[in-house]
DNA sequence: TGTACATCAGTGAACGCGCGTTCACTGATGTAC
DNA sequence: TGTACATCAGTGAACGCGCGTTCACTGATGTAC
């Protein structure tokens, strides 16, 4: 109980805790005052620690917005596959094509990062990234793989509900994106929450019901 | 040539210089470090002053971006006028739907600000005004402004083109616009130009032949 | 099991710089006579 | 038209604070014997 488990483990483990605490902290201080705009105090503040405490345990504060990419790709990577198992459950219980994409997207939602303080700090995160070299290719391959994720998450869906797209795949893609963006914008500026209407919408539009055959 | 045109006028005249100068530097900067992070002195320094002339200009900061939302309003007005008009010349040149669509675009992109600077001022003065409540107003109003040229721009294009949405039209607008934003978007990372290949397959993908009786 | 030592996580005071804002001044532009 | 005065736009030095980063230290956790 000592060397293996006991010994490092139980250090690693409280390391990574506080870590956790600095980066859940470091979300919605970003989201209120911006990643610049963030000072490092109020993130260990309102993580419970003291400054020492969080150079302890990253170098400088890019370090910190790097590991909070990284760290989300985990997040929209499980809300994905949890919005695939949603969904293949609400097929096997013979939903509508419409039912099936609002579960689907709804399980997407809940599980990543829906709320107004990580909406933000995505859209931070986006700039961010368009701006500072170092944390650019970091944000590229975070947001291929939110890409890819989103694109299986829809394949499985519009197959499942024996749909096909009328547009180019990737096109296709791209226009779900931009829209799944553009909604949550339009979350933060009126005073509700994420709508999936737009979404339901412009599925419809770009798809028709599947040739039976598969070709 | 003292009292009315020149007295006053000259005077109104320089100031006016300066704040425009002032405002476009900010542009670059902000660009360039973010809102949050552009430091006033690089602003003046961009614009040939020093930050004297800034607080003689503006209030404050704030007053400047403030100022930049305003401003903004104008040249996208302009610019969706002028693709109203470049389009309606493709019309009664008996264009096809497609190009006409395209060309009102391309239009409404050269006219407003599309290059790599204003996209990323977009971003942040967006940012800043779903953080800021102070500004948030204002941005609203703006917003609200843009949409309506933008509706105005779209809905003209469709019926010049002899096309008309097959989604309701708020939805198309929606739509639409979160489209240009995705596409400005991918335009930051990618090293390419704003393409409006996606804007096209998304217009033809919700709009279909009209009605000829227009009933 | 107990004591002495080593390591490690987090503390909090201190340093120093960058930046927003102020202000007394200067040179330019305009006005009165 | 010329001179004396007034106003106005922009200068640049100075102030002071907030914040990133460092570092000598402390208390807690783990290790050796």
């Amino acid at each position: 109980m000592s060397d293996l488990l006991g010994g490092e483990a139980r250090v690693t483990t409280r390391r990574a805790q506080t870590r956790d605490k600095l980066m859940t902290a470091a979300v919605t201080v970003f989201a209120d005052r911006g990643i610049i705009g963030a000072p490092v105090e109020e993130i260990c503040e309102a993580a419970g620690f003291t400054r020492g405490a969080f150079y302890s345990n990253f170098p400088d504060k890019d370090a910190l917005v790097l590991e909070l990419i990284r760290h989300e790709v985990e997040i929209q990577y499980t809300a994905a596959e949890r919005a695939v198992e949603v969904m293949k459950v609400a097929a096997s219980a013979g939903r509508s094509a419409e039912e099936m994409v609002d579960v689907a997207l709804r399980a997407f939602d809940a599980g990543g990062r829906s709320g107004r303080e990580w909406i933000l700090t995505q859209q931070e995160l986006r700039l961010y990234a368009a701006r500072e070299p170092g944390v650019r290719a970091q944000y590229l391959s975070f947001d291929r793989e939110c890409a890819k994720q989103f694109s299986t998450l829809i394949a499985d869906a519009v197959s499942h509900a024996g749909r096909e797209f009328t547009v180019p795949f990737e096109d296709a893609i791209s226009l779900l994106r931009a829209t799944h963006n553009e909604v949550q914008m339009e979350a933060l500026f009126g005073h509700g929450e994420v709508d999936s209407h737009r979404l339901r919408v412009l599925l419809l539009a770009i798809t028709r019901p599947a040739t039976q055959s598969g070709h």
